[in-house]
DNA sequence: CTCCGATAGCGAAACGTTTCTCTTTATTAT
DNA sequence: ATAATAAAGAGAAACGTTTCGCTATCGGAG
């Protein structure tokens, strides 16, 4: 059916290596070039990238495992990547495992299947068993977002100075004068809901102040998961004078449960939140908020791979690139002092 | 290095057509089941799928152009479709076009270069010449949400009924006694836009009153989008005492600019948002809205392409689902009588 | 116990590239 | 002009499946 490199040779009269020299970069006499650029469009030919990918062994695509498509940050990030890596002809298979490990694993298996050349993945198992498949293969990973520790030295990751983002906002809220500081954290295990906590915790000690343990709270990394802990912060019987609240659903739900507790930003509470996304550009008050910097996190892990995937090296020269994040100044956080 | 289908046929010693038979479905004598079974243990054999793409001319791949990743109606869709896709041993490609009809027509031979076996899109271009390589390919084409009337009857698509989504929303505000109802649109040209107004103004229809154009306000189905045109309503002199905004994103937008305006709702102003995702479930006042079917619409784009996937006719059986929408009672309507 | 139809197994030829080795052609210096 | 050298082209063998057209084997009916 499909025109095929034989034809091209047929219709020039040159050797079959000659034109797959041309595709390929190779140097070819600009008469033949001309032979062979006509009788592509004679023949409307499009090489046939299983042939190619079967004698290649690569497959020109990276498969890319995330916890939800729903999630915001997230998408962002792809959106960047995906723009890139497809201006590079490289595909990518999203799969989206729900934060569940069991999910994630088949994920796994089943991009290795496809023969991805490559893999990106934000973590949901903690211990990085689901990796083992890809490990294996020796193909690489970057890891996004979150490190696994089981894992540094074999894998690349692009994450963020979680620490120093979670520090520097608890610090901004101390400064203001506030000590009793809530704390609405991701799931327990979670790479960075570690670093946010420990963050938080190295500012109160910054100023010589005990934080309350029952003003941190962990939860999921959703907008509902913000609204209830919210809720349970407003049920306390000593409440928090401001709330730091770890990433942009849970900031969305933490609003939503003030606006209907009446309680208004920052005059009756102080917020800060995460991640500079589309709802926070219109909102008002303006929020005090921890802006990560998607598109270069994005960035940043495409090019990661693109470098993994052209180097032919045994040892593949893995990185873990740590980007910074800044603290926006809204006013949603009120002076004490 | 990877053991191949010879290596277990020298090592069963069967012939190679019985082991291939062996992966595909036929029959083979249980004693030589057992040995394959063994044989493919210890090799650890994986079939490789681009030896069989070659030959069957199939990448069991689809390719998903949409307008913008980071719209959660959209996301939502996807998350459905990819889980059941997947399950099919489909891998899915997705490319956001970013709302852009060159980028859009890009991706699409993108797609056709990596052999995909179907396509899924919601189109941005309405003309429909993009999907042209697709359709001289003759793959299977599944619409989402957006019908290209230039290309009914060669495609198949899923879609919500607006015109009736839309009605049943303007109907419920003007029998609420509302007469002056705002109108936040999508982009002029799309589909949904359309016919969403179609509805609207057969509402009034219905009522014998007539709409006043400045309350009817084309936007781009963003929250910034929404935010403006509320904004815009709200500085009219006179203005309308009922809003219906018909996506998730400037639903969100209209909201911010009414808090900001320190309107509240239904109070001051009746509201009708527009799909029901994470957003609303928490919010206050619960609002009223036009719940669309994502699961359903994801779960039918899916199982419609592997039909189409499947059949080897040469009509492909196109078909257009049309799904109904659900007007969800909150309280954000106010009733005026 | 034989024979027959059905069932399972076999070998070889594709699928359309890339790449290795070898030959031919072009280029330059003498 | 000619030899030496470099560059470009040709042919054929791979990559690992599926499938076509046969032959061998099976189980049951006569």
């Amino acid at each position: 059916m499909a025109a095929t490199m034989k034809d091209i040779a047929r219709m020039t009269g040159l050797g079959l290596a000659t034109i797959s020299k041309y595709f390929n970069g190779g140097n070819v006499r600009p008469k033949n070039r001309k032979l062979i650029e006509d009788a592509v469009k004679a023949l409307r030919f499009v090489p046939n990238e299983f042939a190619r990918s079967l004698k290649t062994r690569l497959s020109r695509t990276v498969g890319v495992v995330i916890p939800e498509l729903g999630n915001q940050f997230i998408t962002s990030i792809i959106t960047t990547m995906e723009d890139i890596l497809r201006k590079h002809d490289y595909a990518v298979i999203v799969c989206d495992c729900r934060t569940d490990p069991r999910r994630e694993k088949e994920a796994v298996t089943f991009l290795m299947h496809k023969r991805v050349d490559g893999l990106i993945n934000m973590p949901t198992d903690t211990t990085g068993e689901h990796l083992k498949p890809a490990l294996d293969r020796g193909i690489p990973i970057v890891l996004v977002d979150r490190m696994l520790k089981a894992l540094s030295g074999k894998i690349s990751a692009v994450v963020v100075d979680n620490v120093d983002a979670s520090e520097k906002a608890t610090r901004y809220l101390l400064e203001a004068g506030h000590e009793k500081i809530g704390l609405i954290l991701g799931n327990e295990g979670i790479y960075t809901t570690q670093k946010r906590r420990e963050g938080y915790l190295n500012a109160y000690a910054e100023f010589n102040i005990k934080p309350r343990k029952e003003f941190i709270r962990f939860s999921d990394y959703t907008l509902e998961g913000g609204y209830t802990k919210m809720k349970e912060l407003l049920a306390l019987s000593i409440q928090p004078t401001a709330v730091f609240v770890t990433n942009y659903e849970m900031t969305l739900g933490t609003i939503i449960a003030l606006n209907e507790a009446f309680r208004s930003v920052p005059d009756d509470i102080s917020i800060i939140g995460f991640d500079k996304l589309d709802m926070f550009g219109a909102m008002y008050p303006n929020l005090t908020l921890v802006k990560q910097p998607q598109n270069a996190i994005g960035e940043c892990v495409a090019k990661q791979l693109l470098r993994l995937l052209s180097q032919t090296l045994p040892d593949p020269l893995n990185q873990i690139i740590t980007l910074s994040t800044q603290l926006h100044e809204g006013n949603s956080v009120k002076c004490l002092k």
